[in-house]
DNA sequence: TGCGAAATAGCAATGCCTGCATAAAAGCAG
DNA sequence: CTGCTTTTATGCAGGCATTGCTATTTCGCA
């Protein structure tokens, strides 16, 4: 099972990685080529695409995971729990399943993060990639709230996902620390949960 | 200010927009290439890049307007209006802003609505476009609602934007009428204003 | 009719990404 | 160690979007 050839690979797809979001912080996600990211990395411009999909696959890695996280704690419905409380725990879940990663660890991730919010390219990425999982999280709850319409259950999973969104870069573009994004993240669900119309009286 | 010149511009562009909805409707939208939109066109492909920006641009015209249309309701805050009524005002402004498109007429809309929603990249181009208003959205509401700290306005309009793009998917995918879109933006954006908890009781 | 501005078009180049075919390397017998 | 098999790493050619620069055509107007 991990030969040789499976520890030379990890250290290839490593190696890109590392290379990808050095110079992407360096010179900017669209000033730097996949040719470059290949050569820093010591292969050829080619086998890049045997690693990574496209270009901006090198900051999105495990979407499937935080998918499989969310479907996760919606199948584990606790008896009765009300659908505000399975979506705080939705988030803490996903915040966990971030931290647990270990090809998303220390020395990467503070790049990765300020990039995905910084480049244009990779923000629509971001993006594009939560929503994309939202039809399957909404029909999820359906089955397991019943009474939920689609419509209505669409709805929930947009708003929680864009308070996210939102969270994050708002985060970012303050500080920037990771308590900084969790506690925006927090209160960000906070007010989804409780609605738009709750802010009119703090 | 309206000569021969201006209403071949006009016609032209036009052209192009037509064939390249056709087309996208017709093999889809990976599988058309500028060159065929320009020659559909009866113009040189170069010319397509002097009225586009790029091939996604054909389907998303005007979102400039769009962001127009939603920082106008929040400078009109009525006094003393609650944000949730704001945002309920925003959203029938989009509708009526959208509905008052000439360029975005009956022959083509219903069809781009279908493309919006059914290619995947073009999904994440709508969402990028929505969402790349929203830091200038929530600054907005910010000076008009002095007690909204920055975190909040942004998860307000996350929410409120998450909630609507969904809403659109969904009704997309069940039925796909204008009334039916309709029905569930607002239904969407109810949510979003009541809080998803507000869902339990139902 | 002829001039200056604007619209069209053509050309070349860059860069992402893919399919296909081949070389290089790593396991694995024997 | 050597030849065979399965992976990995490359190379190469091509398709397509997009851009910069230049040439050409078309208008509008004096």
């Amino acid at each position: 099972m991990e030969g040789h050839r499976e520890r030379k690979k990890v250290r290839t797809r490593r190696a890109l990685l590392e290379a990808a979001v050095r110079l992407f912080s360096e010179r900017g996600y669209e000033q730097t080529t996949i040719a470059e990211i290949a050569a820093a990395a010591g292969v050829a411009p080619r086998t890049f695409f045997a690693y990574f999909t496209s270009k901006e696959d090198v900051l999105f890695l495990h979407a499937e995971e935080r998918e499989r996280t969310m479907l996760d704690v919606v199948a584990g419905r606790r008896p009765g729990e009300p659908l505000g409380a399975l979506l705080s725990r939705m988030f803490e879940a996903l915040v966990q399943s971030l931290a647990e990663d270990d090809e998303l660890d220390f020395a990467l991730s503070p790049l990765r993060a300020r990039l995905m919010f910084t480049e244009p390219a990779l923000r629509a990425r971001g993006l594009a990639l939560m929503m994309e999982a939202q039809p399957r999280v909404a029909e999820a709850l359906c089955e397991v709230y019943p009474e939920l319409d689609p419509v209505s259950a669409g709805a929930a999973v947009g708003s929680f996902m864009g308070a996210l969104a939102v969270a994050g870069l708002v985060a970012q573009q303050q500080g920037g620390s990771n308590e900084d994004t969790l506690a925006a993240g927090r209160r960000g669900i906070e007010i989804a949960l409780n609605g738009l119309s709750s802010l009119d009286g703090s």
